[in-house]
DNA sequence: ATGCAAATGCAAACCTTTTGCATTTATTTT
DNA sequence: AAAATAAATGCAAAAGGTTTGCATTTGCAT
């Protein structure tokens, strides 16, 4: 299986083609689940391509400023990255096994629009986060 | 204008009385905003009431954790709380000068029974903020 | 190949939040 | 009302995640 041409999508958007930042997105454009900067610090180690700490968080920041990448701030505690496949998302995240489950309809068009008429406020966005426990977790707590 | 009994709050939730707890839940009380831990902290010092930064901290947890106020981690910055008034919430964050007004309405009733329904998961509550841009700001920054 | 601007590594700083411990305070017990 | 007890506070230090300054290395244009 040959990995996407992360170097081209790079060069589009006018940023320098390394190899870090190339695996960086191919490891956020594998994964099921959005990564933390030291998962993905890890992973690149796996690969036999370590890079520092903070220039992964480097990495993060130009790739998610360049729209290549989404920040989510989902737990309050350290912020997950995922591959931004340009479509809008909202996460369901297991409370038990905090696995991260990515939705892919959204509820909130004409209440935007309420909300614009009603507030006077022009509506750039939203963030929905939703919370629950997997049939995994609530099987194994209910004995 | 009198102030709240918040004393007979925190007994009946079984916590000690103590003058800085009464004084959060009054500054959070009467706050248009939620707050974060060191406004609190600073606004503790105006009222003559200093108190020291941890002891802000250990009163805010405290106090979530008994359901007196909501930990909002809006911004992925540092956390705000905000009384906790019963009622379920949503917040507009203006982007320009991030003040933040609380909406009552909530379009996430159906949508939530939907993904039960489709996820097999237990649905436990969910997180929503809004962005966009107050009247205010959009009226600067359009010249 | 050469030069320059940008990316990286490293260590240290930063900011918010948490923790350990001695002291003070609120509540319970006498 | 005083003494005992358990919890709250202050203080300083640590923790955890993230950012920054600077020297070195790398990608890319010339």
């Amino acid at each position: 299986m040959k990995d996407r041409d992360f170097d081209n999508d790079l060069a589009q958007k006018g940023l320098r083609r390394t190899r870090h930042r190339a695996a960086v997105l191919s490891i956020l454009e594998q994964s099921q689940q959005p990564l933390s900067a030291e998962e993905i610090f890890m992973e690149l180690k796996a690969r036999e391509m370590p890079a520092n700490l903070s220039t992964v968080y480097r990495i993060l920041d130009v790739l998610t400023s360049n729209n290549m990448l989404q920040k989510l701030n989902i737990t309050g505690g350290k912020s997950l990255y995922e591959y931004n496949r340009m479509v809008h998302r909202h996460h369901l995240l297991c409370l038990g096994c905090k696995k991260i489950l990515a939705i892919g309809s959204c509820p909130l068009g004409d209440f935007e629009k309420d909300l614009a008429k009603k507030t006077d406020f022009s509506i750039e966005g939203h963030k929905l986060d939703i919370y629950g426990y997997c049939p995994e977790c609530r099987k194994n707590d209910s004995p």
